[in-house]
DNA sequence: CTAGAACCTGACGCTGACGTCAGGGGCAAG
DNA sequence: CTTGCCCCTGACGTCAGCGTCAGGTTCTAG
């Protein structure tokens, strides 16, 4: 296929897709025109590249990583690196678990407040003129 | 409390907080001389902040919740959008725990394939030369 | 009183993941 | 053949959240 149809798939622009190979996290056969082509399975690695982005790492960083999570190619520092991101990933779900049950209970409480028509104890401010 | 002061105790740099009131999101009692000077709150509604930077919201998102969340001037557009930010968290969150599961499976499987010296089935690429 | 730390206001720099524009080639349909 | 769409390579633009430097003022410890 060519980028702009592996655009289309993977839910991503061609600008995208040429700054990844320019970036080594995609690579493509050439056609005599310069045309790149690429095969099917490209489009689960460009999904699973947009994952990691997703989930903040870096080109850099996914670069190193990608040879260890396509192919298996896991030399013992790759998993160091892997399970070190593994462990950001975590605390990241952790403090946004926090995030969002803060504004969870932030969303009843003033969703209360404004049906019963009161303020809820504790909460700072002056009082309404 | 000096900009220094509060810096140091949110763990923050002083540029952060310049940039904050810059942008709104924090305000300071200036002395003649012109120094900027807070109350100890000041600490966490800066660590609030912080906080909601980290779940990905923009500084623009921000200032236009910070009413909301501080002082519970909660308009019924206000809640829409708090409640939006909130379903945006709990999908980031889905897919950093999908990404998290995935980086397990890898690493546990690349793992034990290390240790017991044989490729897990199911692997995709070239056989080994 | 004085040295040095802390503070001030601009204003330019940086980084990453692209967007976008310019200028030009390739390829199937009518 | 030519129309129109897709593709190519540079190369500059963007945006946020600060970092950093310059040049000057203020506060505090001794």
């Amino acid at each position: 296929m060519r980028i702009g149809e592996l655009a289309g798939e993977a839910g991503v622009s061609v600008r995208a897709l040429r700054y990844y190979e320019e970036h080594g996290l995609l690579t493509s056969v050439r056609a005599s025109s310069g045309q790149r082509h690429y095969p099917r399975g490209a489009i689960g690695r460009v999904r699973l590249i947009q994952q990691l982005y997703a989930a903040g790492l870096s080109s850099r960083t996914i670069v190193e990583l990608l040879p260890c999570i396509e192919d298996g190619e896991a030399t013992p520092a790759l998993l160091d690196r892997l399970s070190h991101e593994r462990d950001r990933i975590e605390e990241q779900i952790d403090s946004l678990v926090s995030t969002r049950d803060r504004l969870d209970h932030l969303i009843t409480t003033a969703t209360r407040a404004k049906d019963v028509g009161h303020r809820c104890p504790g909460w700072v401010g002056p009082p309404p003129p």
